[in-house]
DNA sequence: AAGGTATTGTTGTCAGACAACCTGACTAAT
DNA sequence: ATTAGTCAGGTTGTCTGACAACAATACCTT
């Protein structure tokens, strides 16, 4: 009874350990793959389902369990009654980002690289581009973050909302949205290590000084400037391999 | 039959025109839903399917196709015999652009904005971690291209090779991944801009300069100049709306 | 009391059927 | 002859019921 209340309660180890290879799964591989080497092109009728169940062997519910998948890549699309069709630009309306974290330290690095990138950018637009309401937000997600730290907590919601403001006054939403794709990845990956970091009262006025040169620099409208803040603050607070000295 | 013919060969025109509202779609938001209002958090279970088909009113089917849709989505996940769960970063390890292109031209700058800013970033690093491999490589793609547009061709293939050398040398794969992600989105729009564009030598010879001047400067190791390069490359054949000068 | 077994519950797969919809051919009316 | 309407066949979307694979628990035998 313990034991498997621990099992039940146990908070979201484990990922979906892969079992045995869902026939579905090898389904879609297999349609998948017909499409990336160009054996079925844009716009050509994938085969009917009830074919596609004879030609490999399974049952139409798997066919269409491997189609939805397909549809909601972005490889083929149907319409009832006609048919399905390859989609004009197969595959390319998703990028993923899947079981890379935790498990490879590298390419943890490569996606804070991305995030560090991301971010870099967007301060030095919105250096650019700020509103006086942008600023306004800006200040008052640091003055949030602050004070809950002081208050001995993470200040992890504001350091998102701090982050989030600085996308939104780049005006652009498509690369405010891929911020907070990037960031969420990384944040939670960093949470152990803030939480050890945040001891030293020194280092958490650190943070805040890092933070108020970010703002300080979009306020003054000076674009390298918040790039380079954002890339200090961001190197202080990541203690990840440093790509440029490892091996290529 | 000729009208029939004409229906059939059109090339691609016309995105999947959303009829009724599928079902099963109506079911995927309904379940998503649960999970962004956090109704359902993560690691919580999932009712099981019979249970949502009964709530719901609708079919296993239906609430398998839902299912499906959102293991995908990286919103849940599922093990047989035990049931299926709540993700622990739900919905985070896709990031979509869907029905954005050709739309709405704001939103291709919205885009293109992504992609000048990967790109820039991706010669930067380049710059400074290229090996004489990957050089090699940028100029051998370049050579092509060239040669290809002096025959009259597009070099598109060629032309995406040479950034792709470019985003490899950066020795980060997931932004590589990444920049061919943004990259493929935006240049299939450019093509017909770039056709008519390549009619003139004079503007040939840009295009060869420019990519020329990259080249350069991530060989001399110059990460700054590498980024203006690109940026001035992008800029010339890029006609897009300006975003600096429009109302925000 | 411990270990093996049966039972129950859940997801994965299968099979068949009907509904909604598209296409093409055929028919009938003008 | 042209046009409109109807019908038939095919395809995807949904429903129903069943069995297989697997996990967890309850039970039973030793």
């Amino acid at each position: 009874m313990a034991t498997s209340m621990l099992m039940d309660s146990e908070p979201n180890v484990i990922p979906p350990i892969s079992r045995r290879p869902l026939l579905s799964v090898a389904v879609t591989d297999a349609l998948r793959g017909k499409i990336e080497s160009a054996v079925w092109v844009p716009g050509a009728r994938v085969p009917t389902e009830k074919d596609l169940s004879a030609q490999l062997n399974v049952s139409r519910a798997t066919v269409r369990e491997a189609l939805t998948r397909l549809k909601h890549e972005g490889y083929v699309y149907s319409v009832q009654g006609k048919g399905a069709f390859v989609a004009d630009k197969p595959g390319l309306n998703t990028f993923r980002v899947d079981q890379l974290l935790s498990e490879n330290p590298i390419d943890s690095a490569h996606i804070f690289e991305l995030r560090s990138l991301v971010e870099q950018n967007c301060a030095a637009l919105a250096a650019e581009r700020r509103s006086v309401t942008n600023l306004r937000e800006m200040k008052r997600a640091l003055k949030k973050m602050v004070c809950e730290q002081k208050n001995g907590g993470l200040g992890l919601e504001a350091d998102i909302a701090f982050h989030r403001s600085i996308a939104d006054a780049t005006g652009n939403p498509i690369l405010a949205r891929f911020a907070d794709f990037v960031g969420k990845h990384t944040r939670e990956y960093l949470q152990v290590v803030r939480l050890s970091a945040l001891k030293s009262a020194h280092r958490l006025d650190d943070i805040e000084r890092e933070h108020m040169e970010i703002i300080e620099a979009i306020e003054a409208r000076k674009p390298e400037a918040a790039r380079k803040a954002v890339s200090r603050h961001l190197e202080n607070g990541t203690p990840h391999p440093d790509l440029r000295r490892l091996p290529l």
